[in-house]
RNA sequence: GGCCCCAUCGUCUAGAGGCCCAGGACACGGCCCUCUCAAGGCUGAAACACGGGUUCGAAUCCCGUUGGGGCCA
């Protein structure tokens, strides 16, 4: 079964890529991988009154951010449904002329109504199979499904399947202006190219039965199935846009980080014991379709932060100082000079924010001197004596050398000491001082990465500020 | 409406008849650490939808009910 894999992901055009599509495209994508076989890309665009050009470029750009590459696909010509068309068409004609599909008159109009009157009696409408046997040579091509009998699916991962052929319509292959419908492109497509295991969502399954009678009928070897349940709002029902952002591009400009993406989406129906953070060659080396969970799952936005936010804390440096860059202009901030002492910051920064702009808010206060104070901190803390700590300090980190993290430190200890306070209250009245806040970073840290010059120039600002409000 | 799928803590899940008065993770509460905020450590609360079977024994198998989702229009 190892040998060949040839598996697809075939998104419709019609939007950016949704994270159920991600998630899909990501089982296959691993699936293909562990096993050496082959991921294909291919673009569902018949219909194209909704399919874009920009579409495509997007969902591209999607699956290239997430590291999913694919061995076969666009921009190779080939791969657009609607550069297939000749193929549907030669099918349907061997169809035809295995007796296996025919023709069928009935107007859409003929048959809504039919379907009105099935509903008015409350019974269930199906085709009557009126043209079935009249031989006819045109309008719409319908694939004949036996009268009796069953079809079972046999799913990798709900198992054994089973359709009654009574339920099964004579489904349309080719609409009458000879258009192919979706259905039959998704078999023509799978047989041509070859694909051995047919990953999809699960609202694909009901639509199998009637694809399996297709392969038959056109004599090609089923694939496999696994269809994978669908990604769930917190309401239970499909995660769709009146949830909230549900395309994978939202997630990139949020700043998710990719590997948390794909951490997160693949611990979404799938498991491997109680871990929870995968290496991308772990999910590979790990990822088998038996694992994956039948029943849907809804969508966590905070657990995928956490996961996120491990994924920041632990980078490369310099890694997340790319990562980070991007998100600074839109924020009105300028990217340091300095590499390492851009490095240094983010250090400090790390833990305190959940995803790529979180940590460009939490650490404003480096590039940026703060334009206001905290008021509730103020009002405690700017105080007459506290004007006149301020100038102490100032006075002693004016002089202090090195201008480091440890003998910043050791500096305020003593200080404090000397004047019968308390560390924090020293610590607090200068974070107050250089950052507007009383919370930020460890502060002899925050300072080092400041300067001198920059921690001094904030320090007299506040003392004057100070000043004024305690007058 | 018919058919199909699904059903373990709020959420993601482990569990493939005894190891389970159900384990992990997120979120939540408490404590510790501490210059603040975080991070971290420890800790607490929290689930087998319901009802019947099968079996010495069921979260695990079967049937039904209920609930949710999907497909077909």
């Amino acid at each position: 079964m190892s040998q060949s894999v040839r598996v697809r992901f075939a998104p419709s055009p019609t939007g950016h890529l949704h994270v159920g599509g991600a998630r899909t495209a990501l089982f296959n994508w691993l699936y293909a991988r562990h096993h050496g076989g082959m991921f294909i890309l291919r673009i569902e665009d018949t219909d194209r009154s909704r399919s874009t050009d920009e579409n495509i470029g997007d969902i591209v750009a999607a699956l290239r951010w997430l590291g999913l590459d694919w061995d076969e696909g666009p921009p190779s010509p080939g791969y657009r449904q609607t550069e297939r068309f000749d193929l549907y068409r030669e099918h349907a004609r061997r169809l035809v002329a295995a007796g296996r599909a025919y023709y069928c008159a009935c107007t859409p109009e003929q048959l809504e109504a039919e379907r009105a009157e099935a509903q008015a009696k409350n019974e269930t409408f199906r085709y009557s199979g009126r043209c079935r046997a009249l031989g006819l040579t045109a309008g719409a091509l319908r694939l004949r499904i036996p009268e009796e009998g069953t079809t079972v699916v046999d799913d990798l991962i709900h198992g054994p399947v089973t359709f009654d052929h009574r339920q099964l319509d004579d489904w349309i292959l080719l609409r009458s202006d000879g258009t192919p419908t979706y259905n039959f492109c998704v078999v023509v497509d799978d047989v041509t190219m070859r694909i051995s295991h047919v990953i999809r969502g699960n609202d694909h399954l009901s639509n199998t039965p009637k694809q399996v009678l297709c392969y038959e009928a056109l004599g090609y070897p089923v694939p496999a199935f696994a269809h994978v349940s669908m990604i769930l709002g917190p309401d239970r029902a499909r995660l769709s846009k009146r949830h909230g952002a549900t395309s994978v591009q939202a997630y990139r400009e949020q700043g998710i980080l990719p590997e948390a993406m794909v951490n997160y989406l693949a611990r979404l129906g799938w498991s491997s014991g109680d871990q929870e953070i995968f290496s991308r060659a772990e999910l590979v080396e790990r990822f088998d379709i038996k694992d994956v969970s039948s029943s849907g799952a809804i969508f966590d936005q905070t657990k995928l932060e956490w996961l996120n936010h491990e994924y920041i804390k632990t980078v490369d440096g310099r890694r997340l100082a790319t990562l980070v860059t991007p998100f600074l202009t839109p924020a009105g901030l300028t990217p340091p000079a300095e590499a390492t002492r851009f490095v240094g910051m983010l250090d400090t920064l790390r833990e305190r924010g959940k995803t790529l702009r979180e940590l460009v808010e939490v650490g404003r206060f480096y590039f940026e001197r703060p334009s206001e104070y905290d008021a509730r901190s103020a009002s405690k803390l700017f105080t007459p004596a506290g004007v006149e700590r301020l100038g102490a300090l100032i006075e002693r980190l004016a002089a202090v050398e090195p201008f480091t993290p440890a003998s910043l430190e050791a500096l305020y200890r003593e200080l404090a000491e000397a004047m019968g306070l308390k560390l924090v209250d020293l610590a607090q009245l200068t974070r107050l001082a250089v950052t507007g806040r009383t919370a930020s970073p460890p502060l002899f840290d925050v300072l080092g990465l400041l300067g001198r010059e920059e921690t001094l120039a904030r320090l007299r600002a506040a003392r004057d500020a100070a000043a004024k409000a305690a007058r």
